[in-house]
RNA sequence: GGUCCAGUAGCUCAGCUGGAUAGAGCAGCAGCCUUCUAAGCUGCGGGUCACAGGUUCGAAUCCUGUCUGGAUCACCA
């Protein structure tokens, strides 16, 4: 890699004319703005005190020195304390020829070495997946892949949130006012019939509330004691004494949403290696509370629940067993953080949770710790932002949320109109038509979502729908399809342009560019995967697309005259076609062949 | 109130661990299809990087304070 050799030249050239050892952060390499000439830059002001000449000078120095003792560095010119360079024509071809036949160029190579397990999804089965899941799906899906692409082993975790006193909320409002209503019968899916009921469970209880409060009741009072909550409650107490009849009534409700869910999960193109349910390990942390009790660093009040101080760390006293030895959030927590630890020995445990729960993790985190479990450092919050819509934030209860399928129908809507309106669609059987618009319509979706930097909070606005041109899933693909249909053309005419070799002294600015670009194709990935963004590759795709845009532009490929410059032009192309398509398979979105 | 996060063009977002005149897209305006896909390309307008100090050769980026917005501090998950 060229950067790695210039840095490490830079320095030789500080130490043999200057005579001193320059700190690793001063060395420093950034490409070279556009409106320059040249390749990289190197920034001379930190070597000013070294060097005790101005920067002129100084960079004039390192340049005549990189320029002497590398046959990669063929130019250089200096503006007021920039060093700009020019790498060799032959150094960007041997790494074209180099990188052509290799189609894992960008990837690192598979380790044995312990996993990542990667948690994501983690549904409550009362309700459909709306926008917020969708980002947290989109999010560890593609973080997943990104990890694995780096060589490393992952393990795609979910932990379904099968109970508790949300699940039996709506399946009290469906026995009471479901009137036996079931999927096939209303011809829904299974998890939006239950999120009614769910829906419906509030809506009858702040009834309650507001009845008791005209009453004469104060606000606290009545909110813990409407009948419709004690009797939620009642019933979450026969569940964990295990009452055969809301047994029955929670696993059939419960299925209904799992087959909702797996209809939204395949159509998002989502998986998971493992799926745990938070009912068959919602006793586990149980023991490891016990455990604590006995090293001392947890303690039991007098009514019986069990806490953990954390106030010498600057935070609260933290409950993990309830008076009635029940566990709760928290508890389960410990519990699944073990059993995966357990399962997988893994090098890290990522969760991907949005960031309303930092500070469960920073509780979590610090909890493992007191219990003396070595891996507590391995567990990371992938703390992503939340989806906000122009009213504020979604609320499931009060409706306010955009759903999963909804929006996916709509993009499919405006995926099939947008390919009309530009008649494009012709050639298309209805079958490949139904494809595209499939594979369109996600692009679209999934890069919206995913080229906002994770942590960051971001804004769907429902009014306008999500756009199809500029920087955008479907100009990507279109740009793939684009060099596709090149590519088939050179083949049709049976012009066999791969197994050449080809050496070109002079390249077009915009044949430099594209190659330029490409080059940074393994850092992003590293990068990518060391900082979990899948944002990073989804904007190195777009600067791929965008260049490529402008070398289609500005220069023929297929009607070149030069033999030579024309199957070169089809390689790059190739090239770009294979880097677009490698990028967007990280991100879970398909290219076309066509559009 | 304590803690944490954010504030960049009308809107949505980039801006790597401090470097050159802060960049894209959308929206607006003006061009380019007898060159391989115009979901494209080119150009124009649009900025006190919330505000005020500080650190230094240099700050959107680091520090302090202020303002604004959000999250969280549950015997909810």
């Amino acid at each position: 890699m060229i950067e790695t050799t210039i840095i490490h030249l830079l320095r030789q050239a500080i130490f043999e004319i200057y005579g001193q050892e320059p700190s690793e952060d001063l060395l420093q390499l950034q490409k070279t703005r556009p409106e320059f000439q040249g390749d990289y830059t190197i920034v001379v002001f930190p070597f000013l005190k070294m060097s005790r000449k101005n920067p002129e000078q100084t960079a004039n120095e390192i340049g005549n020195y990189l320029m002497d003792n590398s046959p990669e560095i063929t130019d250089f010119n200096v503006i007021k304390g920039f060093l700009n360079l020019s790498v060799s024509n032959e150094y960007w071809m041997r790494f074209f020829t180099n990188v052509l036949p290799d189609n894992t160029f960008g990837f690192g190579k598979p380790q044995d070495i312990a996993p990542v397990v990667i948690e994501y999804s983690s549904p409550n089965t009362n309700k459909p997946l709306h926008l917020g899941h969708v980002r947290n799906n989109l999010l560890g899906w593609s973080v997943a892949e990104i990890v694995k692409a780096n060589g490393i082993p992952v393990k795609k975790v979910n932990l379904v949130n099968d109970r508790g006193i949300h699940i039996c909320k709506s399946m009290l409002a469906w026995q009471k006012w479901g009137d036996g209503s079931t999927p096939e019968s209303t011809r829904q899916k299974g998890d939006k019939l239950v999120g009614e009921y769910y829906v419906r469970f509030d809506q009858e209880y702040k009834k309650e509330i507001n009845t008791l409060i005209e009453n004469g009741m104060d606000a606290d009072k009545a909110k813990n004691s409407a009948p419709l909550l004690l009797e939620a409650k009642l019933m979450l107490k026969k569940w964990e004494d295990g009452d055969q009849e809301v047994r029955e009534l929670w696993k059939k409700m419960n299925q209904w949403v799992y087959t909702g869910f797996d209809v939204t999960y395949h159509r998002m193109g989502i998986d998971f290696d493992k799926i745990y349910y938070e009912s068959e390990t919602y006793l586990s942390g149980k023991a490891l509370v016990e455990e604590g009790l006995g090293k001392g660093v947890f303690y039991k009040k007098e009514d019986g629940s069990v806490w953990c101080d954390l106030t010498p760390d600057g935070l609260d006293e933290k409950l993990l067993l309830r008076a009635d030895g029940t566990s709760v959030y928290m508890t389960q927590d410990i519990g699944t953080a073990q059993l995966r630890y357990d399962d997988y020995h893994p090098d890290k445990l990522v969760y991907v949770v949005g960031n309303e729960q930092n500070y469960h993790f920073d509780v979590l985190k610090l909890l493992l710790k007191k219990l003396r479990k070595p891996w507590a450092d391995a567990i990371e919050h992938l703390s992503y932002g939340m989806v906000e819509l122009p009213q504020g934030k979604m609320k499931s209860r009060e409706g306010t949320v955009v759903d999963a399928d909804d929006l996916m129908d709509e993009m499919y809507q405006t995926a099939k109109s947008t390919t009309e309106t530009l008649g494009k669609f012709d050639h298309f059987s209805e079958k490949e038509a139904h494809e595209l618009y499939k594979m369109l319509s996600l692009g679209a979706l999934k890069y919206f979502i995913l080229k906002v930097d994770p942590k960051k909070t971001m804004m769907f606005n429902p009014a306008e729908s999500i756009d199809f041109t500029g920087n955008t899933g479907p100009f990507i693909q279109y740009t793939h399809a684009r060099i596709k249909s090149v590519l088939r053309k050179a083949d049709e005419a049976g012009f066999n342009y791969l197994d050449q070799v080809v050496d070109l002294s002079q390249l077009d600015e915009k044949e430099r560019s594209l190659l330029v670009v490409l080059h940074d194709f393994p850092q992003v990935i590293k990068l990518a995967g060391d900082q979990f963004s899948p944002a990073l590759v989804a904007n190195f795709a777009y600067d791929v697309a965008k260049e490529f845009n402008q070398f289609y532009h500005a220069l023929v490929i297929l009607k070149e005259e030069n033999e030579t410059r024309k199957i070169f032009r089809l390689q790059l192309a190739f090239i770009t076609a294979r880097t677009l398509q490698q990028s967007m398979r990280l991100l879970g979105i398909e290219v076309p062949e066509r559009m």
